[in-house]
DNA sequence: CGATTTTTTGAATCATATCAACGTACGTGG
DNA sequence: CCACGTACGTTGATATGATTCAAAAAATCG
């Protein structure tokens, strides 16, 4: 149940078997259906989630009340309202099942209690939050500086997965653009070679 | 020389003045004149910087040669090419005086020796790192969910002395836009109160 | 003060959004 | 097993908003 996990943070930090059992005594899990939200705006983010199995969208809503994707998850990767769960605010992100899902929780007091505890977590949260910082930041780049196409042709090249799984005009919301522009840039980029 | 650096490190984790020598054993410091260059990409980059005074600008080119302003940084913000920074990988950043600067400086060797010796230097660049990425995400989320003009009153809200410091059409650089937009976006909201 | 940079304004152009209709695939209940 | 409903993707016509190019006005710097 706490493969992925562990494997991840093994990336990160390479664990005894003893500290893999004492990290996991803090962690719960939890199953969502497709459709199900692990998170919706205006609640209180309790848990990190890391991805054992399955695929989930964040979005935000604008003031006009229209959706926008702002990350997707699949097996490995880790997802909550950063914000919410630090400072213990209101959530402004939805976390929505897109399949069904496996998730491993830690609990706000779960974090804190291993902080202090375990040195080797801390370094794998400051190692994660670097490369979520450096890949946001990629993100947001590309977003600024290449062209609508480009964006698509990027995104298929880093991320063939998600494409094959999870509906195209979700990939058009976490792109910016309606569901048509993306359809017809596909057409477009299906020209050209 | 070092009092906004450790002022902000001081903010995050406490530290004795022992521990503050014994950081600042470890930091340089560098003067930049206005237009003189932190960082240009392809280099190396080799020192994240603290700004103790003045203003700087980081932007990234696009494949057509166009400059996109990605971030600004004032008197106690971090900046530097994390990604080259910690990968030794050609930095994608340029990042250049608005004015003249003082920064102190902390080298790799210096960071991964300050993070092996000190857990309250991991700490203060765990809270760092979080901090940073939430800030991102936030600016991201802006980005995607407000009208432009509902993202410049944001921005002059939120960074009043930005406005203050930094050439407008360099703020169009940074939303986006271009300078002739961002010039009709104010008078649109001039308009309106 | 003169030179350069920055901001503003106007007109034409281009790209995406919007609105609407149609085609297709999928899954469910009759 | 078929028929229907729903969700998804595509295509077309029009409208909206930003960009681009050009020029003038305003502000800044030596």
């Amino acid at each position: 149940m706490y493969e992925v996990f562990l494997s991840k943070v093994n990336e990160k930090v390479s664990l005894t078997p003893q500290e893999e059992a004492e990290i996991i005594a803090y962690l719960t899990t939890k199953t969502l259906r497709k459709r199900e939200f692990f998170l919706k705006e205006g609640d209180l983010c309790r848990y990190i989630a890391l991805v054992e199995k399955g695929a989930l969208r964040t979005y935000v809503t604008d003031p006009e009340g229209h959706e926008h994707i702002t990350a997707f998850a699949l097996e490995g990767w880790s997802l909550g309202d950063l914000c919410s769960f630090l400072r213990e605010e209101p959530a402004t992100q939805n976390i929505e099942a897109l399949e069904d899902c496996e998730l491993c929780l830690i609990s706000r007091p779960a974090h804190e209690a291993l902080l202090l505890k375990m040195p080797k977590y801390e370094t794998y949260n400051r190692i994660l939050m670097t490369e979520a910082y450096i890949a946001l930041q990629k993100r947001t780049r590309d977003m600024i500086s290449l062209s609508p196409d480009e964006q698509y042709k990027a995104f298929v090249q880093v991320y063939p997965n998600i494409v094959l799984r999870v509906p195209q005009h979700m990939i058009a919301s976490y792109m910016g653009l309606t569901p048509e522009t993306l359809s017809r840039i596909k057409s477009r980029i299906a020209q050209h070679k």
